[in-house]
RNA sequence: GCUCGAAUGGUGGAAUGGUAGACACGAAGGACUUAAAAUCCUUUGGCCAUUGCGGCUGUGCGGGUUCGAGUCCCGCUUCGAGUACCA
């Protein structure tokens, strides 16, 4: 019997979903794990091969956890807004929710062909309003939480209105947007709309006045994670700064709660380290400059306190508050020039350009240590959104002070020992500190990291400044001007922001004439009829970031269809949080920060059991495409083979990798793929045309995609399962090659083999011999060894060895087989299952044991050693498997070949390594 | 600039500090076949020897540690990814 892979796998797949196979229960006499994909945006061009690689990996990982006896969750859904169905909409008038479900279906229809092991019961949709109602539920309870900084926790904002009302702002440490004073009798004066904006400045998620990325061409705001290099990372449109009124989470609240959790989690260092990074976490000082002839105070953040003694000018960003305040008459006119000059400047053109430029306040700050008067300036190397907006410039040892100092000829006094800054700035940490003395404080003759510490000590105790951490990350600008997005829970009662009820959700999002602004420049949503609550409230305009959907679902899988809560708490218990996640690194920077800040919030309002979602996290590359090239003599229709093109004037043209094999064109198929070629002519070589080849990015316009269906369709699932785990390591990117296939599909063949011969099934009763038994076990101690340590491609090598193995012993023995389809189970099912019923058992293979490898088949009884002299191996010698180590030295002194080697020299000493190598250095 | 990662045959890639190149693709030769496909067998890092079963060399470059280094340490080169006036 010919081993059918279309036949065989419709039947499997049909039997799983009939019988419910993957459903999924909450089981207490079970262990949990959690095995969870990143789920897809369904786009409008389907899935191409590069998809499912990390869905396979998961899968594989999934069904042998399930194998040894967990109650594996392993859902999936989609991730369903975003930009792409919108701008269809806009340019086709079709209902983005139409397009979405389409590319759904298409997705689905695409992931059930390769058999994965999903419990579709739970699936969910970002869009869909059951889902949505949780993800406005949590947006309110953001709003009506504050970040206390004592508690470093999340706390209701009812709580803080109490203590406004009985003491003011009097003893409030809590993460807010400017530090207010008020007493009591204040607060309970202000109007509502006065308490409303006090309160804002306090909770998470707020409505804030914030410096926004916004995209004229999308017409709407960004997040710094969708801005690369000045331009949207969807769509490649410039992106400039502008000041909005925006709803914001105030995800820096967390910050060191995001940092200090990346030590409890199993990530990849480099996936921390870029989280890292992005949060920024950095320890100096904060201090004061006292301004000449002013009651002024610049505030100035710095990691270089030891540098007080060389700071020659003071730098302030030109959206910095000071500016006003400090500005002299003289100078005015000038300054506003500048400032006016940079407005105009979008975010790229600022990147760009690397010219430095400032202008003089006209006001003198004075050094806190020694007294000098020094010259306060502008200019726009210094950032307004990070510290205080100000610094303080110390050129010796900053290179962009150093910059500055040049261009305006500023002094530069240096205040390391040694140090040559003729040329350039002397940047590093290290070194002993010289021309750093006044009458209360010297730093000369410390090391750098001394000094540090000497000067923040001597600046708390004095009170011109105090100890202090920044950190770079964010908080997350929350609202977009779009349609295609979750509805905000938000009304606006007299111009104040006011949550709906929780009974009133999920708010739906309502249906618009056109997916465009209105004429007067509002978002999509003021399009609606009756946008307002029962009451006639105004509801807000602006809709949820695509993050927003994506930040809890892998809650909602554990209960996905509670419609009382996001998650109940018996299921969170059981389920608690993802064990294992797969997905790309590009998400370092948003999803995967926005999730553990999200969960961080639910858990300290107590609506999850972890700390963290998502315990190990493997990151699998990026599939490139694979392009294929036929070289066409420039003014014909004439194509030269890749190896004689050297001998013509060719233009290279991509040519569709589908109808090309190994290299070789399809010469009738490339005539028919476009009419100018019906005619083409062809330079063959061996008789064959071969094109060239380039590694690109996966896309139609380089015609490289290929679609897994047919894949499917012409190797099978299986096929397709094992050739993407063969490609290569999991975590590494690579080029997609059609190449090989023919290996992994031949090796499902050679398996078949083995159990019929011609239309007979052959295999059946009869006791394992020692071979057999040591092929099976050497296979399950590798696979199991591979799959822990997500190494799949080597496993597939396993497997092709023992097979092989198992072929030349003529292997027909059931109980040998039985293990093998198994072990092969999580990668192959489809013909695993179906093999495991050729041979007679009940149930799915899903449902079996994994087994436990048994060393004693493993042992040897002759052991072969290397025998070596000075490290280069010579010759081999065979010796029982518990000969003791003098015998072993002894044998390998007396072989034939070693007299060569010794040759009339001293031995000096004789290594054993167990059952490997024997090295005699001799000399 | 900074951070992280990588570099091994014609190709994809294997190697807990212990005989580098597993496994697979491709290629070459052979068997079966009228022929082709499929299948099976042999060879396949390089150089030399191949009427002798062997020798030399070899994991980006230069040092080091070690009886022994693709693997560990130091210094480079190149490529890739991320990030960037973060004071």
């Amino acid at each position: 019997m010919e081993y059918k892979h279309k036949e065989i796998e419709s039947r499997w797949q049909q039997y799983w979903r009939e019988n419910k196979t993957y459903k999924t229960e909450i089981d207490n006499s079970r262990p949990k794990f959690y095995v969870l994909d990143m789920f897809p945006y369904p786009s409008g061009a389907g899935l191409h091969v590069g998809h499912p690689l990390g869905y396979i990996a998961s899968d594989i990982f999934s069904r042998y956890k399930r194998l040894q006896g967990f109650n594996v969750l392993h859902p999936m859904g989609y991730d369903a807004y975003g930009l792409p169905a919108e701008q269809y909409a806009i340019q086709t008038g079709q209902h983005p929710e139409v397009t979405t479900r389409q590319n759904i279906d298409r997705y689905r229809s695409q992931l059930d062909k390769i058999g994965f092991c999903y419990d579709w019961d739970r699936e969910i949709k970002t869009c869909d309003s059951e889902y949505y109602k949780w993800t406005q539920w949590a947006f309110i309870q953001m709003f009506n939480h504050y970040f206390d900084r004592d508690l470093n926790k999340a706390v209701a904002v009812s709580q803080l209105v109490e203590k406004f009302e009985k003491s003011g702002s009097e003893g409030i440490n809590a993460a807010c947007g400017k530090e207010l004073t008020f007493t009591a009798e204040e607060w309970n004066e202000y109007t509502d709309k006065e308490k409303s904006d006090v309160l804002m400045n306090y909770r998470i998620a707020y409505l804030g006045n914030t410096m926004v990325n916004w995209c004229p061409k999308l017409g709407t705001v960004l997040a710094n994670d969708e801005v690369s290099e000045g331009v949207s990372i969807r769509g490649g449109y410039p992106v400039e700064q502008k000041l909005m009124y925006q709803w914001c989470l105030r995800v820096s609240a967390y910050a060191q709660r995001l940092l200090d959790g990346l030590d409890t989690i199993d990530w990849t260092d480099s996936i921390k380290e870029t989280q890292r990074n992005w949060i920024g976490r950095s320890e100096g000082a904060e201090m004061i400059f006292k301004i000449a002839d002013s009651d002024v105070e610049l505030e100035i953040f710095t990691t270089r306190a030891d540098t007080v003694f060389g700071v020659t000018f003071m730098v302030l960003a030109p959206e910095s508050a000071y500016v006003q305040k400090v500005v002299s008459e003289g100078q005015k006119a000038e300054v506003e020039a500048y400032i006016n000059s940079i407005k105009h400047k979008t975010e790229r053109e600022r990147m760009i350009d690397k010219t430095i430029s400032g202008v003089f306040t006209g006001s003198y700050a004075i050094n806190p240590l020694t007294g000098k008067q020094i010259p306060i300036w502008v200019s726009d190397y210094v950032l307004a959104g990070y510290g205080t907006g100000a610094i303080m410039a110390v050129p010796a040892h900053d290179s962009r002070d150093y910059a500055f100092a040049r261009h305006f000829n500023l002094p530069i006094i240096p205040l390391i020992e040694g140090c040559d800054v003729s040329e350039e700035s002397f940047d590093a940490k290290e070194g002993k500190m010289i021309n750093s003395q006044s009458d209360e404080l010297n730093l000369n003759g410390l090391e750098v990291k001394e000094a540090i510490a000497a000067t923040k000590k001597f600046i708390s105790e004095k009170g011109i400044g105090k100890v202090k951490v920044n950190y770079r990350l964010r908080d997350a600008i929350f609202s977009r001007q779009r349609y295609w997005g979750e509805p905000f829970p938000v009304y606006y009662k007299e111009g104040v922001p006011c949550m709906l009820d929780e009974s009133k959700l999920p708010l739906l999002l309502p249906e618009v004439d056109k997916f465009l602004p209105t004429e007067s420049g509002e978002p999509p949503l003021g399009r609606a009829a009756n946008w307002t609550t029962e009451e006639g409230y105004p509801l807000e305009l602006c809709t949820m970031p695509g993050f927003a959907g994506s930040s809890a679902y892998y809650l909602r899988y554990m209960d996905p269809r509670n419609n009382d809560a996001l998650v109940s708490k018996e299921a969170n218990e059981y389920w608690r949080n993802v064990d294992l996640y797969l997905g790309g690194s590009e998400h370092a920077t948003g999803h995967l920060i926005y999730s553990r800040f999200w969960n961080k919030f639910l858990y300290d309002i107590n609506e999850v059991c972890e700390q963290e979602p998502f315990k190990k996290l493997i990151n699998q590359g990026m599939i490139q495409g694979r392009s294929n090239f036929v070289y066409r003599i420039k003014d014909t229709n004439t194509f030269v083979s890749y190896n004689l093109k050297k001998d013509y004037d060719v233009t290279p043209i991509h040519v569709d990798v589908n109808i090309v094999t190994n290299d070789v064109l399809d010469l009738e198929k490339f005539k028919q793929w476009r009419p100018e070629f019906n005619d083409a002519q062809f330079v063959l070589e061996d008789g064959k045309y071969v094109c060239g080849y380039a590694v690109e990015k996966m896309s139609k316009s380089m015609f490289n995609v290929v679609n897994p269906d047919d894949i499917v369709e012409r190797y099978g699932a299986d096929t397709l399962r094992l050739y993407e785990m063969f490609l290569g390591p999991l975590e590494q990117s690579k080029p997609w090659d059609t190449n090989g296939i023919d290996g992994v599909n031949r090796f499902l063949k050679k398996l078949w083999g083995i159990f019929y011969k011609g239309e007979e099934m052959v295999v059946g009763e009869g006791e394992p011999t020692a071979d057999e038994l040591k092929s099976l076990h050497k296979l399950i101690k590798k696979v199991t060894y591979d799959i822990e340590n997500f190494s799949f491609n080597t496993s597939i090598s396993a497997f092709m060895i023992c097979v092989n193995e198992l072929t030349s012993l003529k292997c027909n023995k059931k109980a040998i087989m039985e293990q093998v389809l198994v072990v092969l189970a999580p990668f192959a099912p489809h013909i695993a299952e179906e093999l495991w019923h050729v041979i007679g058992n009940e149930g799915s293979v899903c449902d079996a044991q994994w087994p436990a490898h048994n060393e004693d088949y493993l042992k040897e009884s002759n052991v072969t050693y290397a025998v070596s002299f000075n490290g280069k191996a010579r010759f081999n010698i065979e010796v029982a498997v518990d000969t003791p180590r003098e015998e072993v030295e002894k044998i390998a002194l007396a072989h034939e070949g070693a007299a060569k080697w010794i040759d009339g020299k001293t031995i000096r000493k004789i290594i054993v390594v167990p059952g490997k190598i024997v090295n005699i250095v001799v000399g």
